[in-house]
Parts: C-alpha cells; sequence; structure tokens
DNA sequence: TTGAAAGCGATACCAA
DNA sequence: TTGGTATCGCTTTCAA
C-alpha cells in the first residue's frame, strides 16, 4: 500500500510541497487558513511523515550503534534499559550487534555501522581485541564513539568503565572486616585486563594484613568455578570467598548450597552487576557495577559529542571515565 | 567529513553514475577495462556505498522493530540472540523498543515503528494490553508484524507462544512421579493469561491423583515470593513446589536457601527459560521455555511474511504456533 | 556498452 | 505569504 506523501497532499489541495510541508510544521510564513486545510487533509488521508527520508535531506539517521562483545543476562538488559532511556527520549534509536566474542564479527559490525550511516557508536570490545587499529577508521571518517565496559589500554575515544581497583579493594576490606584469615578469591579469563586489574588491587589490598592467607583461582566459565571448587571445598578452614564478576558469582553460590556451605559463617563477597544478588542468599555482600548507569552515561556522553562535534584529537576525547 | 559518493567517482573517472553504480555491482552490460577502473578508483577514495540512500530508493529501510513489554534478564537476552541470528543473516537489523509494561508507551512505540518505515514488526504484548484494536493500522498499512510470547486471544497477526498447557502438565507430572503429596504452587500476576493457561492445565492435572493435597499462591514480584514464603515454609509437610517462571522459581531458591531446605528431600519443578537454571540447585526439574528458540523462529516468520507479502487477510496469517 | 534523466520523500533557499 | 526548484545518494528505465 502506498502511503500518503506530501506530494499527494500537494496535489489534492493544489498547492506546493514546500506549503503543505511548512504548513505542517507550524511555520510561521504560513497563514492559518492554509494550514487548517493542510492539516485537516493530513488527518484525513492519514498522512505520516516519512522520517526514512527526513533523516536521509538531513544526513543523519537518528540510529546509533550498539556493539557488545555477548549478550549476558547480567549486564546487557540493565546497559539498554539505561541507553533506551536517554536515547529514546532524544529521538533516536540503536541496533544491538553482538561480536559473539569474536574480533572479526566485531570489525564486521563496524563496517555495518558506518554502511548504514548510524551517527555514533557505543561498543564494548571482545576478549580477542588486542588494540584499537581497527576504530581508526571511524575516527577518520569522524565518527562519534564511545567506548565503554571492555575497552584497551590505547584510547582513541572516550572510554566508560567501572573502577575496578576502588571496587576490588572495597571487597577486600569487606572480608577482612569480617575477620576473615584464610580468603579463597575466584577470577574470570586471566588474560583480561578487566581481571588483572581487579586482580592486583585486590591481592596488594589483602597483603597489607600479614595475618591472612589468600588462594587464588581463575575460571573462565561458571562451570569451571563449580569444578574447581568441589575439590577445593573440602578444606573446611576458608572462611572467606571474593568473586570477582557475576559469573564467578553464580558458581561459586551454587557449589556452596550444594555442599550446604551457605548460612555459615564463611563470607561471601562479590563485584556484580546488582540486579542478580536479590535473588542468592540475603548474607552475601556486593560491590555493585551499575549497568544501567554506565549505559546513561555512555549514551549522554555520544550525544554530547554527536551535538558537538570536534575535529583533529582533543585530550577531552580520550578521556577515561571511572564510574 | 564528506564521504565519497558516486556521483564523486564518475566525475573524476568522467564517466556516467549509471555506469559507477552498475561497475561496482559487476554488471554484465559492463566492459571489464571499466570496471577495473572504477573498483580501483572506489577502493583508492575509500568509497561505501551509502545504505541509507540505498533503502530509501528501494523504499526499503531493511529494518525492524523489536517491541518487549520490559527488558528482563531471564528472557530478553536469550530472545535478542536468536533474532540477531536469522536478521544478521539476512542484512536485517533491529531497533529495541521497551514498552515498560505501559500501553501508552506500546501504542507510541508503535507510531514511532510506522514513522520510521520499519520492513516489519516483532512485538510483545504489556500486561496492560487487553486487545489487538491499537494493532490494527499495522494490518491497514500492511506491515508485516508477528506477535511472540505475551500475546491476547484475539489474533489479527501471527502468533508464537509456548506451549503452556504442556509444560504445566509436565510438570505436575514430575511433582507427582516424584512422590510429592503436599504441593505448593507459585505463579505470578493472576491477571495474565500466561499465569491462567498454566494454572488452569497445572491444577486440572493434579487433581486427577486424589491423594495429593495443591496449595496455590499469586505473587507478581520476586520479593513478593519470597515474603509469602517466608510464612508458608514453616508448613514443614510441603514435600513439593511448583515455579511457574524463572522470576518465581528465583524467589523460591531464595526462600529455600535461607532456611537450608534445599538438598533436602523437596522437590522443585519450575517452568524456565533456561539460562539460569546451570546455576541453581542441581536438584531442582525444569521444564523449558526457550527463548533463543522463540527468537529465531518469530524472525523466520517475519522474514517469510515480509519476503511473501499477502494482501487481505489469509488464515495462515492468523496461526498461532504453539513452542 | 554507456549515458541521460527520472524519481524515492522531504527540506530549504531564492524569488515572487 | 506562497511557489519553484535544487538537492540528499543511489537505482533503473529508456535511448543512444
Amino acid at each position: 500500500m502506498r502511503r500518503t506523501t506530501l506530494k499527494d497532499l500537494a496535489e489534492m489541495l493544489q498547492i506546493s510541497t514546500s506549503t503543505v510541508s511548512r504548513a505542517l510544521k507550524d511555520h510561521p510564513d504560513i497563514s492559518n487558513a492554509v494550514k487548517m486545510k493542510v492539516k485537516e487533509a493530513a488527518e484525513t488521508f492519514n498522512y505520516v511523515p516519512n522520517d526514512f527520508a527526513v533523516n536521509f535531506r538531513k544526513k543523519s539517521s537518528k540510529v546509533i550503534g550498539l556493539i557488545v562483545p555477548e549478550i549476558t543476562m547480567f549486564f546487557i538488559p540493565s546497559i539498554i534499559n539505561g541507553i533506551s532511556s536517554v536515547l529514546n527520549k532524544e529521538g533516536y534509536h540503536f541496533f544491538i550487534l553482538s561480536s559473539n566474542d569474536s574480533f572479526e564479527t566485531e570489525k564486521e559490525h563496524l563496517e555495518t555501522c558506518i554502511n548504514s550511516r548510524v551517527d555514533g557508536i557505543l561498543i564494548s570490545l571482545t576478549n580477542e581485541t588486542k588494540d584499537s587499529e581497527h576504530l581508526k577508521k571511524l575516527k577518520e571518517m569522524e565518527i562519534p564513539t564511545i567506548i565503554f565496559d571492555k575497552t584497551v589500554s590505547q584510547n582513541i575515544f572516550q572510554s566508560i568503565v567501572f573502577d575496578n581497583v576502588k571496587n576490588a579493594e572495597l571487597c577486600a576490606d569487606k572480608l577482612i572486616n569480617h575477620g576473615c584469615k584464610n580468603i579463597l578469591a575466584i577470577f574470570g579469563d586471566e588474560n583480561l585486563e578487566i581481571t588483572q586489574s581487579r586482580l592486583v588491587s585486590f591481592e596488594n589490598r589483602i597483603k597489607q594484613f600479614p595475618g591472612v592467607t589468600l588462594n587464588i583461582i581463575y575460571c573462565n566459565s561458571t562451570d569451571f568455578v563449580k569444578e574447581k571448587l568441589d575439590i577445593i571445598l573440602n578444606d573446611d578452614s576458608i572462611d572467606g570467598f571474593f568473586a570477582m564478576s557475576d559469573e564467578t558469582l553464580m558458581g561459586l553460590h551454587s557449589s556452596l548450597i550444594k555442599r550446604s556451605l551457605n548460612n555459615t559463617n564463611k563470607k561471601v563477597v562479590s563485584i556484580s552487576e546488582g540486579t542478580l544478588p536479590k535473588y542468592l542468599d540475603e548474607t552475601y555482600e556486593y560491590q555493585i557495577n551499575d549497568g544501567y548507569e554506565m549505559g546513561t552515561f555512555a549514551a549522554t556522553q555520544l550525544l554530547n559529542s554527536i551535538k558537538n562535534p570536534v575535529s583533529g584529537t582533543y585530550e577531552a576525547e580520550t578521556t577515561v571515565h571511572h564510574l
């Protein structure tokens, strides 16, 4: 079914398309009589402006590309909510593209974003991504981009990350304050920067307390956590646990309840996105990485740089924000 | 920065834009010499076709609108993965729009989809949505639409739902087979069709076994589950639990471990999306509603009706698929 | 084998 | 206050 266009209305009313266009958006130049006539016709013929054509004309798609390494249940829903809340208000939409933890797919998605002329990009990098070479093209094409959560050390765009150092230290403090003497810390993929930063700060913090023993394990999946813990938990002297993420926490939780070790005096502290914790054991303690907040912040920063484009490289463009 | 256009290339090479356009897509009419020349120029000047303009010209946005009642951690990630997997392969993208459980917002999102000329819509309705009046416009405008998961009884489009009757019955059977005699069933919002269909079939099934007692509670939030269970669990004679969803299951789980009632001979059976269960108690049993599968199926059906548009109303259009 | 030109639906400048 | 017209970037028919 052909939809009514400006031209259709113009022909029906025997006036020009320019007049119709202006009447529809209450341009002051147009007489009230004409405005009325046009609006009435638009109403009766069910005229709907074609945003697609408008954006094309205005050279702005009003679309943002969101590229994430994977669609996880812990982080993605909250970050989507955060992003939506600021973008929708401003008339923007966004595509979700999942790299499925593949650097190649990430590159393809970037091409897709470029081809479809997104107005900006929000990207969280895959574990396979080691540098930001492939992002330079975006810089050349002057496509506003914000990197969030998973990033690399060299920044050519603004990036937004959680304050891993602070969070890991605070978790360490909680265990110490609870009087734990024999701590088991569970980390994720050893190669990730996110793991390393949490590891170093947690470890350093614990080391400041001489009487405390620290054991560390790395598990890049929830199942792996369970597997390792099945053995480790035979050591009943462990009195404190640290999980660096929701994924590791879930493995830990599963193992503890299996052996009925929850509800004991063993303390569990974790860095978490925050949605899940309310479903687990109420005695666990958390340091929250708020995905919603990251989403709103990232989207806001992106809209800012879309509205105030800068040419060349400024310091402000490569700022790292700690949440 | 202005991006290189077809016209730019044409001017540089002193040939027409039509020739450039055809050369770039290996049209048989074009001589190899010209093709080479054009492709080389395109390469050196970093030419990227403007999908936006192409789609505009072709009157197809290659965009699907995904409207969901809310962004939950249980269902949304898997359904997004399912949808992505089929759409991306076909060169389509999709917007996510969350109605935040508001009928008004749902209507607004539909307008948005219409305005931005999406090629099709995938929609799951809010709890507030009582009929499909507001969807008729889509029918008039011939916008291919599929309703999934949360739907209403009158269908003017194809819909895809989980087989609630079957799943609830199978869960009942599992409890019975385990020898449970005093069952507590936890349901969500009493007003939802999804609740009613599960309720009726579960109840009917249990009633077929005379010696079995069934208690039912309704809780429209995880917290509410915990609250109610805090009292109910004083009744130690309950030997079987049924949770109708991930949300209710999480409340149940939380309450059980709090009282160390997991790992006992009490049986827990639940209808679940499937991602979460592997993190909980390994003795729980599930009947899976696979979100990924629903996503792929819905997207596939949608692409079908985009490719084979039908005018008027056919029976096939209003089919209800049970997953 | 190539080019000219119309057109997708809207906007905005310049005239009148 | 209104109309004419070029234009956004590309595709596609019709002619040459």
